[in-house]
DNA sequence: TATGAATGAGCTTTCATTCAT
DNA sequence: AATGAATGAAAGCTCATTCAT
C-alpha cells in the first residue's frame, strides 16, 4: 500500500515535472509531503508547518515555490488533471471506439476499468479532489474547465457511433454522462473510502453494465 | 429563494426543539446564523466570530449553548438525521411499499421524489453534509451510524417484497441500493450545486426509473 | 522628565476616553505602551508583541481592541488631534486675539508659547506625528483634513484684524502662515529632537518675533 | 517628470560613480529601483524583493554589491551628500559670497535659489533623507556630521563678512541658520511634496528674503 | 559577477475557547 | 441567559540575509 502511495506521488510529480520542467529537490520533497497531508487531513486541517515538518523543509521553502498554501494545492491538483486525466480521456475514448467496433458496452467497459485504475494510482490526489471539490471555489472551477468540456465531448462523441448502431435508445447525452458518472463515483468512493477491503473491480463493473446496457437499450 | 431558506431553517429549528424542548432566544439565533455560515462557506472556513456577528450576539453565546464548535455542527445535523430522515424513511417505506402494491417502480418514485423534496426542505444542511462527510470524521460516523442500518433495512425489506414477485433479477440488495444513492445524490448534486436552473424532476426521475426498472428487469 | 511622559500619555487617554467612554483597564495599557513603543522606535520598527509584552498584555488583546496595528496608530493621534489640538487652536485665537488688542506680536507669541506648551505636553505624540507625517499617508491625510482647514481659518481671521490695524504690510496668508509654522517646527524639532538641553523658549520665541515683525536688517 | 526623475538618479550615480568608479551594469540596476522603492514607500516599506524585482535581478544581487539593506540606503545617500551637496555649498559660499560684494540679501537669494535647483536635481533623494531623518539614526548621523559642521563654518564665514559690514543687526549665527533652514525646508516641503504645482520659486524666495531682512512690520 | 535555493526569525493577524460578572 | 474582556496557540506569510555554484 505504501508503495502504491509511493508511486502514485511519484506519478503526480512526473505531471509537476512536465509542465515546468526541472524541479529543486526541497520543492520536490514539499510537494510529497503537501500531497500525503492534504489526503491525510483534508487542506484545512494541514496547517503549512505540518507539510514543512514532514518534508524536512523550512516553512519559508513552502512559500518560496508556491507563493501561497492554496496555490500549492492547485499546482499539485491542476497538472494531474491536465496533463494525464484530460489527455488519457481524449487519447483513450478513440483507442477504445476503434476497438470495441461498435460494442458500446465493450467500450464503456474499457473506459470503466482504465479510469479505475487510474484513480488507484492517483489515489491520494483524488481523495483530496473530493474533499474539496464542493468546498474550494477555485479548485472546482478548475475541474470543471477542464473536465467538463472534454468529457462531455468524448461522451457525445462516441454515443453518437453507438447510437447510429441502432444498439441504442434515443438519450440526452449529457443525462447518460451523469448517470455512468455518478455510478462510478459512488462506486469508487464506496470500495475506496467508506468500505475499503477486496472488490472484484471487474464483476462490479459488469453488474454496472448490465444496470446500464439493460437499462438503455432498446426494447425489441 | 430566501423564503426557501428561511423555511429550510424554520424546519432544522423544529428538529432541534423537538429533541431539547424550549429554546433561548439568542440559542435559536445562533442556530440559524451557523446553518447559513456553514452551508456558505463550509464548516472550516466559517469562524465562530462570523456566526456570532450574523446573529448579533455575543461570541462567548455560542459557547454557553454549544461547548465548541463541533459540537455546533453536531446538533444542527444530528437531530435532523436523526428525528427527521431516519423516521421519515422508515415509515414512508411502510407506506409506499403498501401503496405500490407490488410495483417496486412505484415504491421508487414515491421515495424518490419525496427524498428530493425533504432535500429541497434542509438544503442547506444537506449541503453541509455533502461538504463535510468526507473531512469530519464524527459527522461521517454519526451518519453512516443512523443512516447506514435503516438505509439496509429498508432497502432490505422492500427488495425482498418485490424480489419475491418475481419482477427482478436477483441481486444484492446492498449493490442495488449503493445504485440508487448514487444515481440519487448525482442528481442532486447536479441539479442542486452544479448546475442550478430548471430541471424536470419527474421527468428526470422517471428516466431514472427507466435506467433502473430495465436495467434490473428479468429479462423475458 | 519621566513625570512629564506619564502627564503626556494621561492626556492622551482622557483625549481617547473622550471620544469613545469607558476604557478596558488592558485596553488603557496597551495605549500606553503602544504611545512609547512608537514614540520611541517609530511605528515600523515597533512590533506588536513589543507593545503586548510593555503592557504585560497577551498580543491577541491588542487586536480585540485596535483591529490592525495602523489602526492603533491613529486611534492614538486622531483624537488629540481633533479633540485637542483643534479646539484648543481655535478658542485660543479668539481669547488671545481679544488680548492682544490689535497688537499682532503679542498674538502671535501668546500663541507660540501656549502651542509649545502644547506640543511638550503630548511630546511623545508629537515625535509620532513627525516620524510618520511623510511616510504614513492615512496620517497625513488626517492631520491636514483637521489641521489645514482651521489653521487657515483662524490664520486668516487674525491677520485680517491685524491688517486692519495697519500694523503689517500686505501678505497672502498662507505664505505667512507657512512662514510661521516653518519657524516653529524647525524651533521645536531643533530643541526637542535634534539639539536637547537647556533652551530659553521665551527669548526664543521673541527673537522669532523680532524676525518676523522687523526682519534682521539693522534699522536706519 | 519622468524626464526630471531620470536626470535625478542620473546625477545620483555620478555621484556615486565618482566615489567608487566602474560600476557594474547590474548594481546600477539595484540602485536605480532602490532610489525609486525608496521615495516612493518609505525605507521599511519597501522590501528588497521588491527592488530586485523593479531592477530585474535577483536578490541576492543586492546583497553582493551592498552587504546589507541599511548599506544600501547609505551608500545611496552618502555620496550625494558628501562629494555634491557639502562640496558644492563650500564653494558656492566662496563664490556667492565674492559675487555679493557685501550684499548679504543677495548672497542669500543665490543661495537659496541654487540650492532648490540642487534639491530638485536630487528630488527623490531628498524625499529620502526627509522621510527617515527622525527615525534612521545613522542616516542622521551622516547627515549631521557632514552638514552640520559645513554648514555651521559657511554660515558664519558669511555671516562675519556682512555682519562686519555693518549690515545686519547682531544675530547669533545658529539661531539665523535655523530660521533659514526652517524657513527654506518649509517650503520646499509644501512646494515639492504637500501641495505640488506651479510655483514662482523666486517670487517666493523673495518673498522670504523681503522677512529675513526686514520683517513684516510696516516702515515708517 | 550573478544567482537560485534555502532559511531562521519574526511579522501581523485569527482562532476557538475561558472566565468573571 | 448573556456577555465583554482576555488569551495561548497557532495560523499563513514576509523579511533580510547566506551560500553553493
Amino acid at each position: 500500500m505504501d508503495n502504491n502511495i509511493d508511486s502514485a506521488i511519484g506519478a503526480i510529480l512526473d505531471a509537476i515535472l512536465a509542465e515546468e520542467g526541472r524541479m529543486a529537490p526541497k520543492k520536490r520533497l514539499v510537494v510529497e509531503a503537501a500531497i500525503l497531508c492534504f489526503a491525510e487531513h483534508g487542506y484545512d486541517a494541514t496547517s503549512t508547518r505540518m507539510i514543512a515538518d514532514r518534508a524536512g523543509v523550512a516553512e519559508a521553502t513552502i512559500f518560496r515555490h508556491f507563493n501561497t498554501k492554496k496555490a500549492l494545492l492547485m499546482r499539485i491538483v491542476e497538472p494531474v488533471v491536465k496533463r494525464l486525466l484530460i489527455p488519457a480521456v481524449e487519447e483513450e475514448a478513440g483507442v477504445f471506439r476503434e476497438q470495441a467496433k461498435g460494442d458500446y458496452r465493450a467500450f464503456i467497459r474499457a473506459i470503466f476499468l482504465s479510469r479505475l485504475a487510474f484513480a488507484d494510482r492517483y489515489a491520494p490526489l483524488i481523495r483530496i479532489i473530493l474533499q474539496e471539490y464542493l468546498v474550494n471555489e477555485d479548485l472546482r472551477q478548475m475541474l470543471n474547465a477542464y473536465a467538463g468540456g472534454v468529457l462531455a465531448k468524448v461522451s457525445q462523441e462516441a454515443f453518437g457511433d453507438f447510437f447510429a448502431s441502432g444498439e441504442i435508445k434515443d438519450f440526452p447525452t449529457d443525462r447518460l454522462l451523469r448517470w455512468k458518472l455518478s455510478l462510478f463515483a459512488g462506486y469508487y468512493i464506496n470500495r475506496t473510502i467508506l468500505a475499503p477491503g477486496d472488490w472484484d473491480d471487474e464483476a462490479e463493473v459488469d453488474a454496472m453494465l448490465d444496470l446500464i446496457m439493460y437499462g438503455i437499450a432498446k426494447e425489441k
